[in-house]
DNA sequence: TACATTTATGTCGCACACGATATAAATACA
DNA sequence: TGTATTTATATCGTGTGCGACATAAATGTA
């Protein structure tokens, strides 16, 4: 493997490292209207597709560990927009719930995608490029989760 | 616009997130040896490449604050991978120095862009592909860099 | 049934990121 | 020359991420 090929992986890591938070600060004016941070919207996305979920379940979704998502869930439990509460079938279990305030932000956030969008198309990247490119992403978020569990 | 193109940069913005994420701890083990972290790697970077830099080179290449970056060069200082000096000419200028310690990771670090490709690659990613989405994140990174400024 | 193991969640400590703010040196300009 | 502004760096507070570890409930098994 010569010197060039070597070096793409600093030549894709560090815009991967880049572009994802180039990408959070691009969110900030939005979700800043609605008092949240980029994984608090993470997680209200979670809920909003499918409420009552354990911890676990938002921790696989999110490819978070419980070490991240406690803390976080305990944060939008303050700011009101979540319950926990546990499970009765089974005391470990945490079940996550919105409420009503996390459900009525449902409609505040949105207009977010779209302004994203608007934010990341231009001229010169196209829909069909970026599905591509959310392929390879996914690829890689495979084999590194796996890479991971050993 | 319809449902499916709004729910895009979410199905975009997601992954370059999590991956971003999964890859420094793909680095983690090869940098522990080091006892260094990722964004430390990247600084030590910036230095094997050209030494005696200021600190706000050092932030434009990262595409980092300062208040990020100061702390980092300050950790990396105590682990006395770095110097830092008062540039004679301008007092307000901080100058970067490779340590001798510095200067030796370097070789250590050396396998480390191998051992990722060798992650990173497999039978469904192939090197033009990559090349590709390395294009897209540096257009999108251009994009939210000037899109921040304002 | 008693005890080891697994599972689900949580705490603690440390290292980023970053907005807000501070400080000192250099520069602009009245 | 004196003062306002700009520039370079740093500090502080808050919110992630995550490794190491703790705890309690459920499960497996002798």
């Amino acid at each position: 493997m010569d010197d060039k090929a070597l070096q793409l992986s600093n030549q894709v890591c560090f815009p991967i490292y880049s572009a994802s938070r180039l990408i959070t600060r691009a969110y900030k004016p939005y979700l800043d209207e609605m008092g949240i941070t980029y994984p608090q919207y993470l997680v209200l996305m979670v809920l909003w597709e499918s409420d009552n979920v354990s911890v676990n379940q938002i921790t696989q979704k999110l490819l978070l560990n419980t070490n991240t998502v406690s803390p976080l869930l305990k944060r939008m439990e303050k700011l009101e927009l979540i319950e926990r509460n546990r499970s009765i079938e089974d005391e470990r279990i945490v079940i996550v719930q919105l409420t009503e305030k996390g459900n009525l932000l449902k409609g505040q956030a949105k207009p977010i995608p779209e302004n994203l969008l608007k934010i990341m198309l231009n001229e010169n990247i196209n829909l069909s490029e970026i599905l591509q490119l959310k392929e390879m992403l996914n690829e890689w978020i495979e084999i590194l989760s796996e890479n991971n569990k050993n």
